[in-house]
RNA sequence: GCUGGCGUAGCUCAGUCGGUAGAGCAGCUGACUUGUAAUCAGCAGGUCGGGGGUUCAAUUCCCUUCGCCAGCUCCA
């Protein structure tokens, strides 16, 4: 028999050809943690056999592959075990997500929770009998066949469109499915899950098709892990936004006056005012010029923009005024442009950098709104830049450093990036796509900032760059978008006098940092679990007198504190101090000011913190404290 | 928009297999003068999301409409 060297990290092994691949890991004595491995690059299963001589590199669950492997494997384990307790259920698709994985089915009705106990309670005596997952390779024909004589008809739907054959199926017991794999060898193998939440879903994600029903699970290969996941979503619960800013006072959504239309409470009020207030500060500090516009146009204006010819879909109806027709903005970028136009410019003045909190109104679908995340009339935190082309880097560049310093004020420093290139269908021409492209990413390079490419992905006007920020849980949110417009000076017809005394025409940046106000405050909630920093708090410092007889000494703090600009309540009902405790700590404010005989006698306070820390000190210490952590934004 | 679920007091939730509803918290009133996460008592509070239908009778059953939630699709 004739052998060949398998070359692993950092050692090498010599095995007989036609050997499992299976062996030979169990000869390494790590069988327990490898899911699968890659052969020379290709992803292979573990019961596949040795054939050359090769690179071989495990596959655990730690890496990505081996989450989508054990996660694949996980939803053919469900897709079994709903075949088993639902013999009509017909299968469709089931991969591996993000955290774990679903599987869509044609079911005669929606599952309920007591179906998806019984398909787990299936699911553990599947993984029970430890069925080995086998690999097997078809013919086209072969496999309509065999899944025809399963009476699965999306299944041979989907053989018939695959046209490089052979094609691969996996079996466990008496379950067949149309999988490329990997798999894990056995069903033994998937040691924890917890079916999530089951839902409708599209075949194929469209509207137009059948609706499916889609079950939802995770998977790890040890308890303690699945269990830290639930307890994850358990976090993400308590620190949904909505939730909380019920509790918190911050907004409010009325049915009265309709869907996606936010009330700021006084308490979200004076947070969004901070916000702007920094957010307005830091902009004049980088070199842009703050501009207001109105919230209506003459419709002709959008006609001239592209909107409506463009954006329709998501503008509300024209209103009459004067027998003109008049359009509520679902972005400021044409009013800035008529800023623009209102003077002659030179290349001189180039560029504008014109910043804007604009309210806008986008008609969004009924099923997408979302708490304070999708709505539809939103403040943009928006930029427009009108530079020459040969300044486009430099002002990306000048983006990308105000961007990370303005996520960074509210602990953001793990960025997702994406430069979305030129799509099918754009305008102007492919040179200066290819010059603005190009800009960005050098951008992004010098900026030494990781990024992905999103090919074909860019808005049909320019290149943008986008950035998903990651909040506290690891959850990324789609904030920052940086645009480059080729078509709006354009159809506008907005110029410079350069150099040479002719008329060129500028380039467009559109940007949004937060992207809306609404959105980033609810992901600041949810980020911050409603204990804001003490810079935005609504309450800063509350001050609670034990008895009456402090109250003077409990007024006199309460004055001195707001003289020096914190926001400080004071709350001298007659109440037990515990009560009072009790709600400041509920209300998440972050300064505690207990002041009984004591602290009044001696002139200091009993400053209590979130974390239930108690420490004694004088107004003035108190009062550095604040301010340092206000003028600092941290703490 | 689609599919499914839900809508009962300010909030969180019970309940009625059809006979017009109940708790805790909040609120109000009173007592208590209080030491680091809930003092006690009393009172009041709901056309059971809106409209229509079936019925002697609807919060309950049916239809419709609005809204919310999950998912799909789409996006700041």
């Amino acid at each position: 028999m004739s052998e060949v060297t398998l070359r692993f990290d950092g050692h090498e092994k010599k095995v007989a050809i036609g050997t499992p691949f299976l062996d030979v890991i169990k000869s390494l004595g790590k069988l327990k943690e490898t899911i699968a491995v890659q052969v020379n690059g290709q992803p292979r299963d573990l019961p596949s056999r040795v054939e050359s001589d090769a690179d071989v590199t495990l596959i655990t669950f730690d890496s990505p592959e081996g989450k989508e492997i054990y996660r694949h494997s996980s939803s053919h384990l469900m897709a079994q075990a709903v075949k088993e307790v639902f013999p009509s259920a017909k299968m469709t698709i089931g991969p591996a997500i993000e955290e774990g994985f679903y599987y869509d089915f044609d079911f005669e009705r929606p599952f309920t929770p007591e179906d998806l106990d019984k398909i787990e309670a299936k699911m553990t005596e599947i993984v029970k009998r430890d069925l080995p997952i086998s690999r097997m390779e078809l013919s086209k024909e072969e496999a309509v066949k065999l899944f025809q004589q399963r009476g699965e008809p999306y299944k041979t739907e989907l053989i018939e469109e695959i046209d490089t054959p052979p094609i691969s199926a996996y079996q466990q017991g008496d379950f067949i499915d149309l999988c490329t794999g990997p798999h894990v060898p056995s069903t033994g193998k998937i040691k924890a899950f917890k079916l999530i939440s089951s839902a409708g879903a599209y075949w194929r994600g469209s509207e137009k098709n059948k609706m499916l029903q889609r079950i939802y699970g995770t998977s790890f290969p040890r308890r303690e892990d699945l269990d830290a996941h639930l307890k994850k979503l358990e976090e993400i619960k308590k620190r949904d936004h909505r939730k909380l800013g019920k509790e918190l006072d911050l907004f409010s959504i009325s049915d009265e006056i309709g869907p996606g239309l936010v009330l700021w409470h006084p308490n979200g009020a004076i947070i969004r005012k901070t916000l702007e207030d920094f957010w307005r500060e830091a902009h004049v500090k980088a070199g842009y010029e703050l501009v207001f516009s109105p919230h209506i146009a003459r419709l002709d204006l959008w006609k001239q923009s592209g909107h409506l010819q463009f954006y329709k879909e998501n503008m509300y109806a024209p209103m009459d005024i004067d027998g003109m027709p008049f359009e509520l903005k679902p972005m400021n970028c044409p009013f800035h442009i008529m800023i623009y136009k209102s003077h002659l410019r030179s290349y001189r003045d180039l560029p504008f950098r014109w910043a804007e909190l604009g309210t806008v109104y986008r008609y969004e679908r009924s099923g997408v709104l979302h708490g304070l995340l999708r709505v539809r009339g939103f403040t943009q935190d928006d930029a427009h830049l009108f530079c020459r082309p040969d300044q486009i880097e430099s002002e990306i560049l000048k983006v990308l450093d105000f961007t990370t310093f303005v996520l960074k004020t509210f602990g953001f420093d793990s960025y997702d990036i994406y430069l979305s290139t030129r799509p099918e269908k754009f305008v102007g021409s492919p040179e200066r796509w290819e010059q603005a492209t190009a800009a960005l990413e050098s951008a992004l390079k010098q900026k030494g900032l990781a990024y992905q490419i999103d090919p074909g992905e860019g808005v049909f006007y320019g290149p943008k760059i986008d950035m998903k920020i990651k909040d506290v849980l690891g959850r990324s949110w789609q904030c920052t978008t940086i645009q480059v417009d080729f078509n709006l000076p354009e159809r506008f017809g907005i110029t410079y006098r350069g150099e040479d005394g002719r008329e060129h025409q500028p380039i467009m940046i559109h940007r949004a940092l937060m992207g809306s106000i609404e959105r980033f405050f609810g992901i600041l909630i949810e980020h911050y679990a409603g204990a804001f920093p003490t810079w935005l708090s609504p309450v800063q410092a509350k001050v609670l007198p034990i008895t009456e007889r402090q109250r003077d000494y409990a007024g006199q703090i309460q004055q001195r504190l707001r003289g020096a600009g914190i926001r400080c309540a004071l709350d001298d009902r007659n109440e037990k101090v515990g009560l009072k405790i009790r709600e400041a700590q509920l209300m998440k404010v972050p300064y505690m000011l207990v002041v009984g005989d004591r602290e009044a006698a001696d002139q200091t306070l009993s400053v209590r913190n979130r974390a239930g820390e108690s420490t004694t000190m004088t107004l003035e210490e108190l009062q550095k404290k604040i301010l340092d952590e206000i003028a600092t934004r941290v703490g």
